[in-house]
RNA sequence: GGGCGUUUAGCUCAGUUGGCUAGAGCGCUUCCCUUACAAGGAAGAGGUCAUCGGUUCGAGUCCGGUAACGCCCA
């Protein structure tokens, strides 16, 4: 083995092996319990980000365990076609050559898009590879394979034909960039300081005016109404007048309705219903056309008069100046509000009204809702549920058309003959209304969400009664950031509810956003983007890992600080030369893969034992938890402070005497094994290695999970420890060389430690003791106390006696502070009697271990003089 | 405007049934190249747990108010 740990060597090794051995399979479990879970499926066009690291980091260490324990662990690996985001990248490479995506036609183009996915859509498979991540490959989906598409056409016709999806005209928000519809939540947004424009619209009968207030003054071109509040007393006598609008001359009513709110600008609105949709619901209500006044490009409409042709931002600005220029404009005041964003392109979306296709999800809330309510399914942490609860409480119809042609095309058919519309996933042949047997499929395709929502049973085969679907599913977790629960969470709940009748998944485990070290949002904007791929190339993918899931408290967003990736990569190296010694002294592939521990093991292998027991149990229990920044943090410190510093150190001891080195080197070899295992899901690359080196013995990643191992701790350790580091202390305090033994009496009163640890205190604090009880003359030294043990320590020709008093003094001031504190609290009544018993016995003991090493400090200073 | 979250060591963060003498990593100070590891070891300094009030024998932890910051929704 090389005397230091190199990553990149290593983490190219492994991958293949797993693979060709199957382990990522669950038919390696073929006797174990099923237990699955599906990815989230990144977006095929995208690369994988620093997010999707963390995602699928929580993932592997929840599903490797399971397969360790022996289930039959299945997880699910896929891409999502991202509708808008692919054909954007397509048309981006067309319009380099000039092109549109019109200049080929819808199926060429198409096919152009599948050629891309093909020569691109490999690489985020390959970068799930290199993090490590063990999913199982041969069930790799993707949303627009056929199976899944027919999942798609099938729930798009059952919901069609209960009701539950219609085509209508409503307001939906138009991405003039993209072209297309979006839904509510492909809408980002931002607050931006805008101006609210008062402007004046005269009564037609010439005896006054009301003021409306607007952030739009160019949409007044298609103002329709002035709507008032029917309780607001400042224009109860204009309610049933009409004004001209100005610059267009047109004649429309001033209605009331009680959507307008009282307090808003002048409590008077201008009503556009084409391109609001609160106006469009006074429309509705009032009986008002609506009329179109930006197109599909976002400019004006022949309807908008004079500004027709021109740019929505130009005609604002033309509009604001016209009015100005008639004296329309009362007053213009700074206003903050929130501007919708396309979440794709960042092109502000464009309110409008358009003939779109809907889900209707009324009908679905309430048994979406109940499960979480009624706890078949669950969030973690629990506090999200009421993020969820709230989002669907306030849910509205879902636009999914999509003015795109890469997706799944709406199976829906509009007859030439009659126009009857017909719904179904063959084309059909003749029409029930007129007879005619022409047809024109839809043109548009749907949502990408709307076959996202569907992933949990369709990559299962859903509609089909496969095996997988009977087997797996529903699914036992699933791993999101918190931005995605309304996107997607909810509706794979509402649609596994409504044709699976199941809950997708029994545990919502929410995982927060990784943000740059200075708390901000990553992003490509601000180019503070960390790249999980340099990050792996440079520390190793372990690295990225292991820091990411230190720092995955649950829920919370996670600032990632590089400092903490390189702790990672000195924890690999840690490890491995803890290895490297081990090998030292056992044989290589010697360790058994699973059990083997001493029948009768030396003191500190006992007590390395006991610890590694009580690690595990508490490690399942977080890992069962879902607590990863917990359960590691836990493992991290157990290797490093406890095997490494002190049980490998003490090791050495025990190695040198024959007497002792063969239960030690068996402890030895069996402890670094369980370690591997245990941090296996975390660190997959450099376990699986060191395994090979150690073990030689098959693969960790199918090995044995560790359970807890049935050893107590011998008396005396925790003495021992402290007797260690406080000669440790002593030593550094006075400036002596750690080369120069220090000779000791040892007092151990209550034989509590037998006299194992002897050997131990003379290695490692280099003390010579003598294990004799108290010096007939204790003047002149000092005491160093643990527990009942103490250890003396002549002074004469060590340091001077004077410079020990400070030490002493500061001692006892610690103590008499802590045991005033003790006292302080047994002095109160009601702590005596309302405390648990153990916790007043625990005070109790406090106070006499206080009192006792106090005695002992007071005895020391005189001693001194 | 409504909702949620955060505020703990110089920095970034843990701290889940209230019992803490409040932890980790990094940084800092001192010593040590001891044959697993200097990508290391040993010892140490550093915190009135944002603030005010309440509940309790006991509050970083529970409740209420305030402030600052962040996120989501309107």
């Amino acid at each position: 083995m090389e005397a230091s740990y190199d990553p990149q060597a290593v983490e190219s090794r492994w991958y293949q092996v797993w693979e060709d051995a199957g382990v990522f399979r669950p038919e390696i479990n073929p006797d174990g319990k099923p237990f699955s879970i599906v990815i989230p499926p990144p977006n095929v066009t995208g690369v994988l980000h620093i997010g999707h690291a963390l995602n699928m980091s929580i993932q592997d260490v929840i599903i490797r365990r399971k397969r360790m324990q022996g289930y039959a662990a299945l997880w699910l690996p896929g891409t999502d076609h991202a509708g808008i985001a692919t054909q954007n990248v397509v048309e981006r490479d067309l319009a380099r050559e000039g092109l549109s995506r019109h200049d080929l036609g819808r199926e060429q183009f198409v096919g152009q898009v599948w050629t891309w996915k093909a020569k691109h859509g490999n690489r985020i498979k390959e970068q799930v590879r290199r993090l490590g991540f063990s999913t199982d490959w041969s069930r790799e989906r993707f949303t627009l394979d056929d199976g899944l598409s027919d999942a798609v056409g099938h729930v798009f016709v059952e919901l069609y034909n209960q009701g539950l999806i219609y085509r209508g005209e409503r307001i939906i928000n138009w991405c003039p960039r993209c072209h297309t519809a979006l839904s509510e939540i492909e809408v980002e947004h931002e607050d931006e300081v805008g101006e609210l424009t008062h402007i004046r619209y005269d009564f037609s009968d010439g005896t006054g005016s009301v003021v409306v207030a607007t952030t739009r003054p160019e949409t007044m071109l298609g103002d329709t109404a002035v709507a008032v509040h029917p309780d607001d007393d400042r224009y109860k006598d204009a309610i049933g007048k009409t004004v001209i609008v100005p610059l267009i001359g047109r004649e429309i009513p001033i209605v009331a309705d009680e959507g307008v709110e009282l307090e808003f600008g002048t409590g008077a609105v201008k009503v556009t219903p084409a391109h609001d949709p609160l106006d469009f619901e006074i429309s509705q209500r009032h009986d008002l056309p609506a009329l179109k006044v930006i197109d599909t490009e976002a400019k004006i409409t022949e309807a908008g008069g004079e500004f027709f042709g021109q740019d929505r931002f130009e005609a604002r600005e033309a509009v604001h100046h016209a009015l100005k220029k008639q004296g329309y404009i009362v007053e213009v005041e700074d206003h903050h509000h929130s501007v919708g964003h396309c979440s794709r392109c960042g092109t502000v979306v464009e309110p409008m009204l358009s003939l779109q296709w809907f889900v209707k999800v009324g009908p679905m809330i309430e048994p979406s809702v109940a499960p979480i309510k009624d706890g078949r399914a669950r969030f973690v942490p629990q506090r999200w549920e009421n993020n969820y609860f709230r989002w669907m409480e306030n849910l509205r119809d879902w636009c999914i058309s999509r003015q795109l042609w890469w997706g799944h095309r709406i199976p829906a058919w509009y007859c030439n003959g009659c126009g009857e519309t017909v719904v179904s996933v063959a084309a059909p042949t003749t029409c029930d209304g007129c007879g005619a047997s022409s047809f024109e499929q839809e043109q548009d395709v749907l949502d990408t969400w709307f076959s996202s929502q569907l992933w949990p049973f369709s990559t299962m085969g859903w509609p089909e009664e496969t095996a997988d679907l009977a087997k797996f599913y529903p699914t036992n977790v699933l791993v999101t950031a918190y931005d995605i629960i309304y996107f997607w969470v909810a509706r794979m709940i509402m649609m596994g509810i409504h044709f699976t009748d199941s809950e997708p998944f029994q545990d919502i485990v929410i995982h927060g956003l990784v943000r740059a070290a200075d708390g901000r949002k990553m992003s490509k904007s601000t180019g503070n983007t960390i790249d999980p791929f340099d990050i792996a190339d440079e520390y190793g993918a372990d690295a990225l890992r292991l820091a990411l899931l230190q720092s995955a408290a649950p829920g919370h967003d996670i600032p990632l600080n590089i400092e903490w990736i390189d702790a990672a990569r000195r924890f690999g190296n840690k490890i491995w030369n803890a290895v490297r010694f081990t090998l030292n002294h056992v044989d290589a592939g010697t360790v058994p893969a699973a059990g083997g521990y001493p029948g009768d093991p030396e003191p500190a292998d006992a007590w390395i034992l006991s610890r590694l027991g009580e690690t595990i149990t508490e490690y399942d229990r977080l890992i069962d938890e879902y607590r990863f920044s917990d359960a590691v943090g836990l493992l991290y410190n157990f290797a490093w402070s406890e095997v490494f510093d002190w049980y490998l150190e003490m090791a050495k001891t025990s190695l040198r005497d024959d007497a002792t080195a063969a239960a030690t080197r068996q402890t030895l070899g069996v402890v670094m094994r369980d370690l591997l295992a245990l941090f296996h899901p975390v660190i997959p690359y450099v376990t699986e290695e060191l395994w090979s080196e150690l073990v030689g013995d098959g693969l960790v990643a199918a090995g044995t999970w560790p359970t807890p191992v049935d050893v107590s701790a011998p008396n005396g350790m925790d003495e021992l420890q402290a007797l260690i580091v406080s000669v440790r202390r002593f030593r550094a305090e006075h400036q002596l060389s750690p080369k120069r033994t220090i000779e000791a009496l040892v007092d151990d009163p209550d034989d509590v430690a037998a006299d194992w640890w002897k050997d131990q205190l003379a290695a490692m604090a280099n003390v010579a003791a003598v294990y004799t009880g108290p010096p007939d003359v204790v003047s002149g030294h000092t005491r160093l106390t643990a527990g009942a043990m103490q250890v003396f320590i002549p002074l004469d020709g060590l340091v001077d006696v004077a410079a020990e008093r400070p030490r002493l003094e500061k001692a006892i001031a610690e103590t008499e502070k802590m045991l005033g504190r003790s006292h302080a609290k047994l002095n109160n009544p009601n702590f005596a009697e309302r405390a648990p018993a153990e916790v007043v016995a625990a005070e109790q003991q406090r106070v006499a271990e206080s009192s006792a090493k106090l005695e002992k400090l007071r005895t020391q200073l005189d001693e001194l003089s």
